[in-house]
DNA sequence: TTGATGAAGTTTTTT
DNA sequence: ACTTCATCAA
């Protein structure tokens, strides 16, 4: 332990001096307010190395971080574990609200009585059936009421933490604050909320209104802003900053941090959707070929409804051979390790010699140390693949090539049993979720037949990043890329209120680490039956393709 | 059957 | 803003 006059930020990281005050504040809550690119994470990730390298956190008390998304959590854990080493990060717990609802409902489960008591085995799916099923909806609702009506519950949390952080903040709901004021208001807690005003494109589906201000009094907490962004080459920022300049004239950034001549913004208008997505896929393909940019540091944004605005691009890109994922699809199938399981099995069925693949298989499967069971459990499946061999060869002498994969993925699911699946994740325990989890990996796998005819190939995608992204900017948000695509920059997509659509056109801009490409097509196809109701042009939102100029 | 009109959805995460 | 779906009148 040392001194908190001793300490300075871990991996010698220098902050920004705001970033030093927040990261050493000793005892009141914090609402620090940073644009994109700030290095929120990464201010979170030192104050929790202070907090507890300085035993301001102190034994056996640890830090709760709440995030609204598993990787968003996922990825705060993982910075902390670098830069406060694995024994200080045990001390460290990342949750999603759901996540940290579910662990209070889970441990004080009999709080609940009449209407809402729970089943010990309940289980969360798609309608409420009381005493044995909820719904996602009900987890921070039922938290809630947990807290309020339990002294016990309530302190068993404040008890365990002295610390709490929320990333994000500018899209906490009426429902997630609430929840973090039971359990933590008017304690000695220290509460560190982190987010940017900004970026708030969440309001449509309930993010409070000035959830800062509203914080910052309910918890007298030190307001704090962070300027700088290390994200942006100095001509995005220019162009960044003209939008802040309508969306937050406070916070705009000084003339001396956006000096220089790096990086690259652009305009382009076409006279259909068609010219557009040609052009575009050209682009993308010199930027591979010529400049050799990672395909995953590349994305293309639209506002919304992706599949209508961007089919043309997807076609023209596949025309190309360039891989390209359509972010909406699928929700990330490829870490479930149900998943993993099944394609690591086609890996070995297939494919030529897939060590990486066999060994994580024979790990799933037999994990037992006992060499006698072990090797007798080995040649029972080698037996299993030569079987399955033999008979995938014979019904592709009838049938088309990889016509009998899912077959035999069957024979296997059934060979291994419920049990072994079952053991797999948490997860599982509900049959329900496990054949959600195994029909969309097969979906999965089709869909990415289509692209590629040859099995050991769409395998090889499946889990591969190396992508072109291709995503709605709500879901871009947290997220960077060298280069990145804005298109269909059109009034028609930017219905409804203009403040929140200005955000999320922020949100998109930020994503550019180097590059900016806006594009508008005066023309797009509709559908076949559409009855044309008024006779209005398209037209471009010429506010948002005039920051392009304005820099 | 057709055309005219109104209402609703579009942008999301979560064990 | 624009699309889809439902409903009603002609």
């Amino acid at each position: 332990m040392i001194a908190v006059d001793a300490w300075l930020p871990s991996d010698g990281l220098t902050l920004e001096p705001n970033a030093l005050l927040a990261a050493k504040e000793e005892a009141r809550c914090l609402a620090l307010t940073a644009g994109p690119g700030a290095g929120k994470t990464e201010m979170l990730a030192q104050r929790a190395d202070f907090l507890l390298r300085t035993g301001t956190c102190r034994y056996p008390k640890r830090i709760l971080a709440i995030s609204f998304k598993v990787d968003a959590s996922k990825n705060l854990k993982e910075r902390i574990q670098r830069r406060c080493g694995q024994e200080l990060a045990s001390r460290f717990d990342s949750y999603t609200f759901h996540a940290f609802a579910k662990r209070i409902i889970d441990r004080f489960r009999v709080v609940l009585t009449g209407n809402d008591a729970l089943d010990m085995d309940y289980s969360i799916g798609e309608r409420k059936v009381t005493r044995r099923q909820i719904t996602f909806h009900d987890l921070v609702p039922l938290a809630i009421q947990i807290l309020k009506a339990s002294a016990v519950a309530r302190n068993a949390i404040r008890q365990t933490y002295s610390d709490v952080f929320l990333d994000e903040f500018q899209d906490c709901t009426d429902q997630q604050y609430e929840l973090v004021k039971v359990a933590f208001q008017s304690t000695s807690i220290r509460l560190t909320a982190v987010g940017d005003t900004k970026q708030k494109i969440m309001g449509w589906a309930g993010a409070l209104d000035g959830i800062f201000q509203t914080f910052a009094k309910d918890f007298s907490a030190v307001p704090l802003n962070m300027y700088r962004n290390f994200r942006s080459k100095p001509r995005l920022l220019r162009m960044q900053n003209e939008i802040i300049r309508v969306l937050d004239p406070a916070s705009v950034m000084p003339d001396h941090q956006l000096a220089g001549e790096e990086g690259e913004v652009f305009a382009w208008q076409f006279e259909n959707a068609q010219g557009e997505a040609e052009y575009l896929a050209d682009l993308i393909a010199g930027w591979i070929r010529n400049e050799k940019v990672p395909l995953s540091e590349i994305a293309v944004l639209v506002s919304k409804q992706l599949d209508l605005y961007a089919n043309h691009l997807m076609a023209a890109l596949e025309v190309r051979g360039i891989p390209y994922r359509n972010e909406q699809e699928m929700q990330d199938i490829t870490v479930e390790p149900a998943a993993r399981l099944v394609v690591d099995y086609l890996s070995c069925l297939y494919g030529q010699r897939e060590p990486k693949a066999w060994i994580r298989l024979m790990n799933q499967l037999i994990p037992f140390a006992d060499d006698e069971v072990q090797s007798s459990a080995r040649q029972s499946f080698q037996r299993f693949f030569k079987e399955q061999r033999k008979i995938i060869t014979m019904t592709e002498l009838l049938d088309e090539p990889f016509s009998g994969w899912w077959d035999s993925v069957c024979s296997f699911l059934k060979k291994i049993g419920m049990e072994t699946l079952v053991a797999l994740s948490p997860d599982y325990e509900s049959h329900a979720r496990l054949g959600e989890v195994v029909r969309d990996t097969k979906a999965h796998i089709e869909e990415l037949l289509e692209l590629t005819p040859d099995l050991p190939q769409a395998l090889t995608r499946f889990s591969d990043d190396q992508a072109v992204r291709i995503l709605t900017i709500h879901k871009s948000k947290g997220l960077e890329f060298d280069s990145t695509i804005i298109m269909a920059v059109e009034n028609e997509i930017f219905f409804g209120d203009q403040d929140a659509n200005r955000c999320a056109f922020f949100v998109g801009v930020s994503r550019a680490k180097r590059r900016l490409v806006l594009t508008y097509a005066k023309e797009r196809d509709r559908p076949a039956n559409y009855h044309k109701r008024w006779d209005t042009a398209r037209t471009p939102q010429t506010e948002y393709l005039g920051y392009v100029i304005a820099i």
